[in-house]
RNA sequence: AACUCCGUGGUGUAACGGUAGCACAACAGAUUUUGGUUCUGUUUGUCAAGGUUCGAAUCCUUGCGGAGUUGCCA
């Protein structure tokens, strides 16, 4: 008898775990922290999934904080769109929603107590001038000629600053702590900042601000999150994190601990280029399909459930690794597969008379919805003289492997006939225009003739009378360069044919009752949903990926 | 040549001193009323050199390589 091995875990859920069987902590608290500045991305979602899912796991709680102390740079907008867009994930904060700018008047009384402890002073040295006294990484720093005022002068300054009797950059507060020190975020870090400008929550209550440093680690502390996870780039500020942590009366003690962000291989993910990308109009929004913003997935059609299975399988490490978006789009399929029904769609149609079928004759066949759970039962599909079949579909002049319709050549045309092409109607410059053929009766519903003849492919179709017309967006990636990031100016290796519209597809009928935010398969295509666009007038329906194609992939070989 | 962190197939991720496994990708085949799905098989890996040990991806030493850090951003 073989027991199954317990699931690895990845390295922060076993400091979790040592925890918890250590008496250290008898519940997990953790947090998301996203600053109010801009829209959520895949990575975000990474860190999400992580923080929120450790929650759902052990039974804690994860709490959404917003980390709101740069007024300059926030807004309430973004506050709305992130909270959508976790709720879209699936994970809910419950009552437990914060804000940084809710500590504020207690950030204020730690840094007068750290006044009063002689750890902070208010230093009149412009912004140049610190950088300049900050020394580098080869070098140590210089001690500000404003470090040893007196505990009285302080106070009255840094209380004169929150008065506003000063302008932005005339002052700040500083921790004192050593200006050599080789980690260069312990050089003295500022705490409080002056900006006379409106917060879009305490509106013009403060004129100084507490920058980020000064705290995260307090607000984790004030709501007593055990374990604080956040990206490498926090790494150094560890130290400066626990010396707060250290020097303040904070109510509990927890722990930062770093993991690697999310990036993947053709995508830029900083906020600073997404924003470029909508400001530049090199997309249309935020929620471009081919952004990798989770309102652009959204609308592309990934379920959010693709979006879970996809941060599972890319793990958590300390490692810096660039996935592969492949394993994203295999999230997708997987999950899509299983989820959604199929239609029958021609985005390059091109017109098919069957020539021994009565003229105002219409069949309805049964269609399965779902192949791989047939008790979903079935759609009726409607067959008449006129069709319209796929471009790609037919070749006059075939490859030997093309099994496709071709002249002479018979194809089941899926769920009604076997049809067979015996003519080719061209116009004045040889332009293909109609495809006659004939059905054989015999093969009704698409089932193999009496005779035991076989077809090698089943090609999908839409009856002409009955299409409902649409347009159909078909994205590609949006960036060339495997990483866009390198080699330069990374709007070089923009994707000119990152979209495709096409304007004249064909729809089976059932396809206008698709509601927004449902993502089907267009049999032999891929899987679409509707976009935002989308009208009674003219349905507009966006690829959210292709199925897997070995014949498309075969062709490219050669 | 500061400090911190990180090196396992093409990509990502396991193995916690005891057979280097899994997923994706690639390739080959079987099945198929989607050239989809599913199934089977194949190829490819512990950064390097020493050391400890019966035994090292794992522990130690040195080297090599990569990343982050010099905002009054987060």
């Amino acid at each position: 008898m073989s027991v199954p091995p317990p699931p690895s875990k990845d390295f922060i859920r076993e400091i979790i775990d040592e925890d918890l069987a250590s008496g250290k902590h008898d519940s997990t608290v953790t947090r998301f922290p996203p600053e109010p500045n801009g829209y959520l991305h895949i990575g975000h979602a990474k860190s999400i999934c992580l923080n929120f899912g450790i929650a759902e796991e052990y039974g804690g709680r994860c709490h959404l904080r917003f980390d709101d102390t740069n007024p300059t740079k926030e807004d309430v907008e973004y506050v709305d769109s992130i909270k959508e867009d976790i709720q879209w994930l699936g994970f809910d904060w419950g009552d437990h929603i914060y804000f940084a700018s809710d500590y504020f008047s207690k950030l204020y009384d730690w840094a007068v107590h750290l006044i009063k402890e002689g750890l902070a002073y208010v230093d009149d040295q412009s912004a140049e001038e610190m950088r300049e006294n900050r020394g580098d990484l080869q070098t140590p720093g210089v001690e500000s000629p404003f470090r040893n005022r007196t505990e009285e002068e302080n106070l009255d300054l840094f209380e004169k600053m929150k008065r506003g009797e000063f302008k932005d950059g005339e002052k700040v507060l500083r921790a004192k702590i050593d200006m050599a020190h080789p980690n260069l975020n312990m050089r003295d870090p500022v705490l409080y900042r002056i900006v006379h400008a409106e917060h879009h929550r305490t509106g013009d209550e403060w004129c100084i601000y507490p920058m980020y440093d000064f705290t995260h680690g307090q607000s984790d502390a004030l709501e007593y999150v055990t374990h604080s996870l956040c990206t490498l780039e926090f790494e150094n500020h560890r130290p400066l994190y626990e010396w707060f942590l250290d020097n303040l009366p904070v109510p509990s003690r927890p722990r930062q601990i770093e993991f690697s962000r999310l990036s993947l291989n053709y995508t830029v993910m900083s906020k600073r280029k997404l924003l470029q990308l909508v400001q530049e109009n090199y997309v249309s929004g935020w929620d471009d399909p081919r952004m990798p913003t989770v309102s652009g997935i959204r609308r592309r059609g990934y379920p959010a459930e693709a979006i879970r299975n996809f941060c599972k399988t890319i793990g958590i490490t300390k490692y810096k690794s660039t996935n592969d978006i492949a394993l994203l789009e295999n999230s997708v399929r997987e999950v899509l597969n299983r989820t959604a029904s199929r239609f029958m769609a021609v985005l390059d149609p091109i017109k098919v008379i069957v020539t021994n079928y009565p003229e105002d004759q219409v069949e309805e066949f049964d269609a399965v919805i779902n192949p791989e759970y047939p008790e979903l039962g079935t759609r009726k599909v409607p067959f008449s003289r006129e069709l319209y079949i796929e471009r790609d579909d037919f070749m006059e002049d075939p490859p030997k492997k093309f099994f496709r319709l071709s002249p002479g050549k018979e194809v089941r045309f899926r769920c009604a006939y076997f049809l067979k092409c015996n003519e080719v109607v061209k116009d004045d410059e040889g332009n293909i225009t109609e495809i006659h053929c004939t059905y054989d009766p015999e093969t009704r519903g698409g089932e193999n003739p009496p005779d035991g003849r076989k077809v090698k492919a089943t090609i999908h179709w839409v009856s002409a009378a009955h299409a409902i017309d649409a347009e159909v967006r078909l994205y590609d990636r949006l960036f060339q360069h495997e990483a866009p990031d390198k080699d330069g100016d990374f709007l070089q290796h923009l994707n000119p044919e990152s979209l495709s519209v096409l304007s004249n597809a064909k729809l089976e009928p059932n396809l206008g009752k698709v509601e927004l935010g449902e993502t089907v398969q267009f049999e032999r295509l891929g899987y679409f949903c509707p976009d935002l666009d989308t009208s009674v007038e003219k349905p507009v329906f966006n690829r959210t990926v292709g199925l897997r194609d070995s014949w498309a992939k075969a062709q490219k070989k050669k």
